[in-house]
DNA sequence: TTGTACGCGTTATCAG
DNA sequence: CTGATAACGCGTACAA
C-alpha cells in the first residue's frame, strides 16, 4: 500500500520500526531492503535510493541486537576499572573510547570496587553480552584462573598492567616497577635516607618492590616503619600519612604511589610549616595536571598515556582478528617505561655534585 | 550420549556452549533445560539439579543477546557525558553504574567532546542498541529535536542538567545558576566591587546568569571585561586567564566555573606574591578534594552527588515501568540545589560587619 | 513434568 | 536483480 505519505498505522504506532515495515511500505521483501540499506551493488540503484529515503521517513534505526545475533559479534568492547577516581586510569578509558567510536566500537563500562569476586562478576557479565574484546585494569588480587579461562575461550582481551611476573593474558602497561624505582633512587642520590612510601596496598606491589629495590642498590637498609598503606588515592589518605610519618623523626623523603597521596602529605608538611624540598622531598605518581600546579610543584612519576592506549588499542584489533590460532602462543607483553618528571618538590643535584634545596640525610 | 564426563567435541572446540549442548549432553530438550536453568517449578528437581549441574561443567553462560531479542529488552543504560575529564561528572557515572549494577544493568559509555554532532550520533548509537533508558549530561549546543524525538519514541532518558529554562525531557539537576549566584553573592557582600568571572563558554550560561543577577542584585554594574571565556577545565586554562585578568588592576575577587579553573589562577596569584584572601578572594564550583587541600583552602560551590544520582536512578526506574502512559504528560524536573562550601579563599564578615582578609573594592 | 513449534529482527545462501 | 528460506540462541504458549 503505497502513498505519497506514509501508512498511518506506522507514523501512529510507536513501535519500533523494522526492515519489514519498509519493505511492507515499498511492497519489496525484507531482504532486498536488507540488502538495499547497506549499499549493496546487486540491488538496482532506483529501489536503492527508494528504500533508504523511506527508511529516513519512516525513522529506520537498526536493531544491532538482531544484529549481533546472526553476525556473532556485538561490537562492544567490555572495560573494567576498579575504581573512576583514579585519574590516570579514566583517561585512559576516555582515549580507548574515542578509538573504538571512530571504528564502529562502543565500550560497556563497569567497575570492581577493588573486588575480586566483583571482578569476576563483570567478566561473567562481559562474556555473556558476547563482547567482542575486553580491557581490564585487574584488582590487587588477580583472578588469575579466571583470566586465563577467558583466554582460553578466545575472548579477546588485554590486561592494562604487568610487571616482574609473568601475565595471564596479553597486556599493555607501564612498568610501575621502574617508575617507583626511579623515584626512589632518585631520592637517594639526592642524599636521603630515610625515605618513606605511602602506597595503596596489594594493587601497588610492583611499586613497593621498586622502592626497595631502589634503596638497596643505594645503599640504604629498608625500614617498614617508613612504609604506609592505605586504602585510597586521595588527598586525605595523604594528609593522614604524613600526620603519622613526619612526627616520629627523622624522614626528609616522601615517595607516594600516587599524586593525589603525595599532594595530601604536602599540604599537611606546609601546615606544619615544614620546607619544601628543603626540609623534606616529596615525589608523587602519575603527574596529574595538579603535580605541576601544586603550591611546590611536584616531581612526579609519568608516562604517555596517548601512547600505551594506541597500543593497547592495536594488539586488541590485533587478537580480534588473529582470534583462532593466537590461543597457544605465549601472551604478548608490551612494556611502556615510564620517566621521571622533575619539578622543585625535591631539590636538585646541581653539575658539580652539590645538592641545593636539600637537606642531605 | 551420556558419559561420566563430558561429551569429547563440547570440551575440545571452543565453540561457546549453548543450551542446545547441554541438552543433548542430557538428553533433554532445549526447553526443559531453558526452564530449569531459572529454577522453575514446572521441572522436576532432579533434572533441574542435573540440568544446572552440566551447565556448570560445561561453563555454560547464557547468550544474553539472544535474550534480549525475544524479550526485548537489553539491560543496558546508556551514559552520554561530553568529556570524562570532569571530575564531577564522572562521579557521577560511576555511583549510577553502582545502582545499575544491583538491578541487573550495566552501563554503556559514551562521550561527545561537547560536540552537538557526537551527541547526536551517540544517541542514535544508543537507541540502535535497544538500550532501556539513558543518562544524557548534555553538550552547550542542546539537541533539542533529537532529545524530543527519543522521548516521543518512548525511550526513557534523564538529563543531568537543567536550568531556568524548560527541558525537552525529564531530568535531574543541581541547580547551577543558583550556585553561581551564591558564590557571586557572597563576594559582593564581603565588600568586593570589581569581581572576575571565567566561565567554559556555552555550557556554563546558567552559571553566567547566576553571577550577573548577583552583581546586579548587589548594586554592581556588569563588567564584560572581567569575563573570561576558556575552553577547557584546566588548571592551566585558570592560570592563563587570571594572568589576562589581574594584570589589568582594580581585580580583588574571583569566581570560576570549575574548581581546577580557580586553582590554576590561584597559583598565577601566588606566584606573583599576591595574598589570598587579603589581596584577591577565590571562589571555584564543584568543592572537589582538591579544593579542600588547595595551598589556601578554597570556597566552592558543592552539593549532594550522592543524592543527585539517587533521584536520577530512581526517575529512570520510573519511566521504565511507566514507559506507555508517561509520554504526554510534562517532563519531570527534579532539582538539587547547591550551596557553598566557606573555607578560607575569600575571607569572611565576623558577626559584627567587620570584613577580615579581605581587601574592600 | 517435558517436548514441539514459533517468534524476536537481521543477515546469508541459494534459487528464480 | 530480487524473493523465499534458513539460520542465530533463547523464551514462551501450547500440546502431549
Amino acid at each position: 500500500m503505497i502513498r505519497n505519505g506514509l501508512t498511518a498505522e506506522v507514523s501512529k504506532v510507536s513501535k519500533r520500526v523494522r526492515q519489514e515495515d519498509i519493505a511492507k511500505e515499498l511492497g519489496l521483501s525484507i531482504n532486498s531492503v536488507s540488502l538495499a540499506l547497506k549499499n549493496s551493488k546487486r540491488i538496482n540503484e532506483e529501489t536503492r535510493q527508494r528504500v533508504q529515503q523511506v527508511a529516513k521517513e519512516l525513522n529506520y534505526i537498526p536493531n544491532s541486537i538482531a544484529r549481533s545475533l546472526v553476525e556473532k559479534k556485538s561490537k562492544i568492547i567490555g572495560f573494567i576499572l576498579p575504581k573512576i577516581t583514579n585519574p590516570v586510569q579514566i583517561e585512559t578509558a576516555q582515549l580507548i573510547e574515542r578509538k573504538l567510536m571512530a571504528n564502529g566500537y562502543n565500550m560497556m563500562l563497569m567497575t570492581t570496587d577493588s573486588d575480586r569476586d566483583y571482578e569476576s562478576f563483570a567478566l561473567d557479565i562481559l562474556v555473556s553480552r558476547q563482547v567482542d574484546g575486553i580491557f581490564l585494569f585487574p584488582t590487587n588480587k588477580q583472578n588469575q584462573d579466571k583470566i586465563r579461562s577467558i583466554r582460553n575461550a578466545h575472548i579477546p582481551m588485554v590486561l592494562l598492567s604487568g610487571g616482574n611476573y609473568e601475565p595471564a593474558s596479553d597486556s599493555v602497561y607501564m612498568n610501575q616497577y621502574k617508575g617507583a624505582y626511579k623515584a626512589a633512587a632518585h631520592l637517594a642520590q639526592l642524599g636521603h635516607r630515610k625515605i618513606a612510601f605511602i602506597h595503596g596496598g596489594a594493587a601497588n606491589m610492583e611499586k613497593y618492590m621498586g622502592y626497595q629495590t631502589a634503596l638497596k642498590d643505594n645503599g640504604i637498609e629498608f625500614n617498614p616503619e617508613l612504609v604506609i598503606t592505605v586504602d585510597k588515592y586521595s588527598y586525605e589518605q595523604g594528609y593522614l600519612s604524613a600526620a603519622k610519618l613526619f612526627p616520629q623523626g627523622g624522614v626528609t623523603a616522601l615517595f607516594a604511589s600516587s599524586d593525589y597521596l603525595a599532594l595530601g602529605a604536602l599540604r599537611w608538611c606546609r601546615e606544619q610549616g615544614m620546607r619544601v624540598p628543603e626540609d623534606v622531598a616529596i615525589v608523587g605518581f602519575d603527574d596529574l595536571e595538579a603535580a605541576q600546579y601544586a603550591e611546590i610543584p611536584l616531581t612526579s612519576v609519568t608516562y604517555k598515556v596517548e601512547e600505551l592506549t594506541t597500543l593497547a588499542v592495536e594488539l586488541l584489533y590485533r587478537l580480534i582478528t588473529e582470534q583462532e590460532h593466537t590461543t597457544k602462543s605465549k601472551p604478548t607483553r608490551i612494556e611502556i617505561e615510564p620517566s621521571l618528571q622533575i619539578r622543585s618538590s625535591c631539590g636538585y643535584k646541581s653539575q658539580n655534585g652539590e645538592v641545593s634545596a636539600c637537606k642531605k640525610g
